[in-house]
DNA sequence: GGCATGTTATTCAATCCTGAAGAACGTTCA
DNA sequence: TGAACGTTCTTCAGGATTGAATAACATGCC
C-alpha cells in the first residue's frame, strides 16, 4: 500500500473545486494529462474511487466529498507555511516564548500567569498554539508545553509532574431525567452519547469511552473539548469530561467512573538544554503556579463526588 | 518567487527531526542526495537559510525552528488525510450532518439546537468542525456553516443573514487602573495589547486592531478567540472582542469603539441544491433559532454600552 | 600522527515524469 | 441526423529527477 503523495492531494483538491482535470490543470499550472495521472495515482494509493469520469468532467463521489475537508487542511497548512515564511523574511526577532496547551489549560493556568510574568520581564512576547495535539518541542515547534498523558522517555525533554486529571462520564441532570448515579454501564445502551473526534482527549479516555458507548447511539462527534462540554451542558447526551472542568457546572452530574479511576498525568514539558534565562525563569514560575492551581482544582472536584 | 513544493516541506521536517540528510533519507525512503537537493530547493524558494551545513550534519537555524511548527502542521494534515481515508475504506455511512462554526457560535447557538433537533430526527449524527477558518462548502467540507464577514457571491451557496456582530476594544477594569472610557486611540501607545494570530477573527477587525496597536506593546499573540478572551479577563492587556461575548463578563469594560462601528455580518450558509430533506429541516430550524439568539445577544450587549 | 567513522557534495547513467499533439468519446444544439 | 464543442485518454520525445558510487571533508579515538 503506497502512500499518497502530497502533490496528489493538492491536485485532488483542485479537481474537486474546478470539476475537471482540464480546469484544475490551468489553476495548478500543470498539463491536463499530469493532473489526470495524479488522480489515478491517488485513487490507486488509497484503494478508493474518488471521481466518476465523464465527458463533462470529473464528478466527485461521496468518498471524495468526505475527504475534501482533510485535503483542504493540507492546502491550508501549506499556505500557512508560506505565509509565516514571508513573515519571517521581513521581521525582526525579539524574545519570544511560544507556549502550547489545550484551551482549558490556557484559561485556568496559563492566562493568569502571563500578566504577572509580564511585570517582571516586560520585553517578552508570548505566542500561543492552543491545540489538543502534542507538538514536537525538540524540533522547536514550541518552547513550553502543558501535556496530558503518559510521560515520554526522550532525554532531550524535561518533564515536571503537575498533578493528575481524573475523568468521568457526565450528563445534564436537569435535561436528562431518571439518572441513577452511579449508573450501570449496561444502562447506556441506546442512550444518546457524544464522542470525540481525532485526537481530542487522552488516548486512554477515548478508549474507555468507545468501549462504554459500543451499544449507545452516537449523536454527535465533536472535534474540540469545549464542544463536548457545551453539548453535554445543553443536554445533548452523555460524554466523558475532566472532573475538574465539570465541577464548575452544577447542572452536570457524574454518572459513571472508570473502574479503577482514570487519572491522566499532567506535565509541564520543555527542552532540557539550550534555553535562554528568561525561559528558565518562566518555566520556574509556571511550575509553581500550575501545581497550586492543580491541587486546588482536583480538591474541589474531589469534594463534589 | 517559486513556491515550495509539499515534498520539500516534509523533507525539511524529516531533516529537522533527524538532524542530518542521511538519517532523513532513511526515514523518508529516499536517497541522501535527493534530500539534500530538496532542502536546497526549499531554501532557494523561500529565500531563507534553513540549516548550517557541517560534517556533523544539518544544524537548524532559528528560522528553521520557527518554521518547524508550520511544517509539522503540514505533516499532520497529510496523516489526517490518510487516516480518514482508511477509516472510510471500512465504514458504513449513515445520515450525517457536518456543521462548522467557531467555538463561540457552537456554545451559544448550535449546541442548544442539537438536543432539540435530535428529538425530531433521532437517526441523524452530527459532526463538528470548530475552526475560525472558512471551509469550502461547495467542495463538501461541511454541510452547513455559520460564517462571519462579507457575503460571498457564489451562486452555489445560499446565505441567510442572521444579524450583525459588533466588536470593540476591551480591558479588565479591575486589573488595569486609570481606564478612561472612551479613551483616545493615542493613549494606547506603549500599553500592553493582545493580538490575533493567523485567521482568528474577521479580516476587518484584525486590520482595525493592527492599526490601533501600531505604537503599542504586543504582549501576546493568540491563535484562538477563547485565548484572547481569557487573557483579557486576566488583565494581560487590551484586545478587541465581540461585544456580545464581552457582555457576559462584568469585569470587562469597553474602552474604544471603531469609528463608524464595526458590525460584522453573520450568516448561515449552505449549498443551494442537492440537499437531503433532513438537512433542509435542520437548516430551517437553525435559522429560526439563530436569529432569535442573535437578537437577544446583541440587545443585551447594546444595553450595556 | 593515522585511521575509522560519520557527514555533505559531486558525478553520471537510468529512470521517471512531464507536456504537446492528437485520438476517442459523449453531450449539446441546430 | 450531423457538426461543433468540451472533456478524458493515449502516445511519444524531451527533460527533469532520482539514486549508486565516489570524492571531499571534519571529527573523534587509539
Amino acid at each position: 500500500m503506497p502512500r499518497p503523495s502530497p502533490d496528489d492531494i493538492v491536485a485532488f483538491l483542485a479537481v474537486m473545486q474546478t470539476g475537471s482535470t482540464r480546469a484544475a490543470a490551468d489553476v495548478l499550472g500543470l498539463s491536463q494529462p499530469t493532473v489526470s495521472r495524479r488522480i489515478d495515482a491517488l485513487e490507486h494509493a488509497l484503494g478508493l474511487t474518488l471521481f466518476e469520469r465523464s465527458p463533462r468532467g470529473f464528478d466527485p463521489t461521496s468518498v471524495a466529498r468526505k475527504l475534501s475537508g482533510e485535503a483542504a487542511q493540507v492546502k491550508r497548512a501549506l499556505e500557512m507555511f508560506d505565509s509565516t515564511a514571508t513573515q519571517i523574511r521581513k521581521s525582526v526577532t525579539s524574545k519570544v516564548i511560544r507556549v502550547t496547551s489545550t484551551v482549558e489549560v490556557f484559561e485556568r493556568i496559563l492566562s493568569p500567569l502571563l500578566s504577572r510574568y509580564g511585570e517582571t520581564a516586560p520585553e517578552v512576547v508570548f505566542e500561543t498554539v492552543l491545540t489538543n495535539q502534542p507538538l514536537d518541542l525538540v524540533a522547536g515547534e514550541a518552547d513550553i508545553a502543558f501535556r496530558h498523558g503518559n510521560k515520554g522517555d526522550e532525554a532531550e525533554l524535561t518533564y515536571h509532574h503537575l498533578g493528575d486529571v481524573s475523568w468521568a462520564l457526565y450528563a445534564n441532570q436537569n435535561k436528562l431525567t431518571d439518572l441513577p448515579t452511579p449508573m450501570d454501564p449496561g444502562e447506556l445502551s441506546g442512550k444518546e452519547c457524544v464522542l470525540f473526534e481525532h485526537s481530542v482527549g487522552p488516548q486512554i479516555v477515548r478508549a474507555w469511552a468507545e468501549g462504554l458507548f459500543a451499544q449507545s447511539k452516537i449523536v454527535l462527534r465533536c472535534d474540540t473539548l469545549q464542544g463536548v462540554l457545551s453539548a453535554v451542558r445543553n443536554g445533548v447526551g452523555f460524554a466523558p469530561l475532566p472532573c475538574s472542568v465539570a465541577a464548575g457546572f452544577p447542572e452536570l452530574i457524574k454518572c459513571l467512573e472508570p473502574d479503577n479511576g482514570v487519572a491522566v498525568p499532567f506535565w509541564l514539558v520543555y527542552p532540557t538544554k539550550g534555553n535562554q534565562q528568561y525561559l528558565v525563569d518562566f518555566v520556574d514560575m509556571a511550575y509553581k503556579e500550575a501545581t497550586a492551581v492543580m491541587n486546588a482544582l482536583e480538591a474541589e472536584a474531589g469534594s463534589q463526588s
